[in-house]
DNA sequence: CTAGCGTGTAAGCGATCGCTTACGTAAGAA
DNA sequence: TTCTTACGTAAGCGATCGCTTACACGCTAG
């Protein structure tokens, strides 16, 4: 991945579960680097790599006049990223309702749900 | 990315243009490796494992009991994360909105320059 | 002015990614 | 049976990722 499109490093972006609670964060307004540092067990510029990444993938925006207080939300990406997921899963869930018209067995296709959620970073 | 947890592995399947190419040619319906492969400028091999890490991020599924015609969609994986982005951005479109009643200035504009006017007022 | 704080970035390291070629396996045709 | 087809996987290589420590820049307080 070395410059990649928007929808691309969109995508890269939000794959890390950091970088996603990042995000979440930055919902309740802007915050330090500091500040969101002090949530993960990992250095400051680890955070603010990760900051680099969000702003290149144009999830975040930081205010370089400012050195504090300058992280905030963006939604360019982010559009395109549901955008494009939505419009697949329109296609196919289209798909999937055509072919129950002739399966009746709605209960279980193909959906095993895997109920999953301590991903923790390594 | 080592074992992470189901949504990172989703957004990791989509972060390349290739895999995500995959997915809305596979919306036609199932396809072989080989069927896929002359599309792409690249080995067989290689688009065998994009599409084995397509599978294990629950975008798509096998069926190994058939050798050829084998690859098509799943929905699982897709629906998680069409989940969390939609819920990412119907939370900070609302405080745009908010913004709007102040500022009137919402003019959509996003290309790589991030004219992000948002307002640090707090 | 200098001292101190908060930040971004460069260098380095181990792990992973994406691709290649080469090899091994399973099903159908002769 | 043997041959052919389609596929998966292992090994290897260059590039990138995610993290660390160390250092440089900009702003603020005194």
């Amino acid at each position: 991945m070395v410059a990649q499109d928007r929808l691309s490093s969109a995508f890269a972006a939000l794959a890390d579960p950091t970088r996603r609670d990042i995000l979440i964060r930055l919902r309740s307004g802007p915050l330090t680097v500091s500040d969101l540092a002090v949530h993960y067990p990992m250095s400051r510029p680890a955070v603010s790599q990760h900051l680099t990444v969000l702003e290149k993938a144009g999830l975040v925006a930081r205010d370089r006049r400012a050195q504090w207080k300058d992280c905030s939300l963006a939604t360019a990406s982010l559009d395109e990223a549901a955008a494009w997921i939505e419009q697949q899963r329109a296609d196919w869930i289209e798909r999937f309702d055509l072919l129950d018209e002739h399966l009746r067995n709605r209960g279980e296709h193909d959906r095993e749900t895997d109920e999953h959620t301590g991903g923790e970073n390594r």
